[in-house]
DNA sequence: CTCTCTGCAAAGCATTTGCACATTG
DNA sequence: CAATGTGCAAATGCTTTGCAGAGAG
């Protein structure tokens, strides 16, 4: 079902689909976060050939698209995402691992913003830093 | 006086005082979200000799302190601002110009979250994206 | 004096791009 | 078929690092 509304998007654009843009938004649908190298990984499973400036390529049109987003690191490579349904992150500064989490009310709170200092179509991305529950049990760095 | 408070906060700390961490302090100090390069531009104004090397290294201690905080970019030069006060940002899709705002109720929004996700020690950061009023006007891209 | 910092230049990574061939619609 | 996409490999741009000499405390 997400596939079907994921090939659509890209069939509703103005870009082709092929068997490579396919098999990067099949390896972004089950696996959340995943950097470009990690997708190249999923996708040379079934597809060897591929290569890693076709995974770039690709993640750009489907961000343009809409249907998926990126999150960028200081310092590192940046993580992407399938856009499902609207969410925030928690990223930990510790193990640096990401968590998904909604963020009622926030809307609100960014629209207002926007308005008051005249900005037009908008999105938003709260993004918490902190030290997640296991990292703060485990002790450490 | 924020140069008194910053360069304490240097002193305090394990690092040592140099005239190369004052001038990026004094750097950003009248300028925001300024990017390495124009960072070393405004320190070479006054000590030429200055390497970009010094200038990333300087940047990466001051946060570490806390005393400046980075932008990552998807694609670009990350920017860099001395933290003066809690703020969040609105980023033009367009000119990528960034402005600063103070996002009242957020921070109980955030604490929320947190607590019920279990993190704990944490920062927090909204940024909306949109089209700045300026770019609106001038329609374009 | 000792330990830390700096400049320089080279290295490292993530990401982007040019080109000739393959594929899509 | 014509237009677009792909693989490959080289290029790019930002950021980091090793080293030998300079500077801070």
């Amino acid at each position: 079902m997400e596939a079907k509304t994921v090939d659509a998007g890209l069939l509703q654009s103005r870009y082709r689909l092929t068997k490579q843009r396919a098999a990067v938004l099949r390896a972004l649908g089950d696996g959340k976060h995943l950097s470009a190298e990690t997708i190249l990984e999923r996708v040379r499973a079934e597809m060897p050939a591929v290569s890693l400036g076709t995974i770039y390529r690709t993640l750009d049109i489907l961000r343009e698209i809409g249907l998926v987003q990126i999150f960028s690191f200081a310092g590192s490579a940046a993580r992407y995402e399938a856009t499902l349904e609207k969410h925030h992150h928690l990223l930990c500064s510790n193990c640096r691992s990401l968590t998904n989490v909604r963020a009622d009310g926030l809307a609100d709170l960014a629209h207002d913003i926007a308005r008051r200092e005249r900005f037009s179509n908008i999105d938003f991305a709260l993004t918490i830093v902190g030290r997640c529950h296991d990292c703060t049990n485990r002790n450490g760095a």
